[in-house]
DNA sequence: CCTTGACTTAAAGTGAACTTGAAGATTTAT
DNA sequence: ATAAATCTTCAAGTTCACTTTAAGTCAAGG
């Protein structure tokens, strides 16, 4: 069991973003000691990371909601569960080749800078 | 010479949007006709779709800001300007990673599902 | 005993990037 | 000539995901 700093520590989560993420029924399981403060089993702990990585990915707070929800409602939401992250594994390769075709913008860019500066230092460059 | 509502089909960037990048300084060579209505000509378009790009990768608008102010200043500004798109494309470069990284946690759920869906649908799968 | 530090709640505040609304000018269509 | 469409400015409103603040509880240390 691990007290809120603990997890802070471990996952780099600040405490009032985990009080926030409960709040809004993203760890609805996480127990209290008898004086009422949180304490965080291993299953608090993956939450944690998932909620992290969905995060990171560009998941929507209320999408989460809803995942968390599909969890406790049973094992009778897997499939539908399963399609929540097939659809978010598109996401997110949609967004990965959406960040490659504007890094190549981003490229040229700088292979122009790299013209425009080797004209200024020398002009008798040849292209 | 394109009006607004021609700049908004072009780029998909809806002209309240426009107004407000031109009033943060991003786009600020934007001419008006006689009435004061806005022309945008064809370097204006270059850096509607470069602003665009900027945006899509997560340059936050101030950073933007500071880019064309270098831009506007001239020349001399040029390896400062290219020393921030150096930095952006890294920062990219980074993000993609960590897109990458989360991506196989998603994939590793998906996995689990599998094995979890294959284990009510047959209760004698071998795994 | 009393202070310190870590926790608690609930509500209000923040920052970024737009978005919307109100009021007015002008051009275009019927 | 009147109505609709398109533009203008400026200010206020919205959304999302936290973050901060205020007020209080509790256990340990000096």
């Amino acid at each position: 069991m691990n007290s809120i700093k603990e997890v802070t520590q471990m996952t780099g989560i600040t405490a009032s973003t985990l009080r926030y993420y409960e709040n809004e029924g993203l760890l609805p399981h996480v127990k209290r000691d008898e004086n009422g403060k949180r304490q965080y089993d291993e299953e608090d702990l993956e939450w944690v990371h998932f909620i992290t990585a969905l995060r990171a990915t560009g998941m929507p707070i209320v999408q989460i909601q809803r995942y968390v929800q599909l969890y406790q409602a049973g094992d009778f939401t897997i499939s539908e569960r399963k399609a929540m992250m097939l659809q978010h594994k598109r996401d997110i390769e949609h967004k990965i080749a959406e960040l490659y075709r504007n890094l190549d913008k981003i490229n040229y860019k700088l292979a122009l800078y790299d013209v425009l500066e080797a004209q200024r230092n020398h002009a008798d460059i040849k292209i």
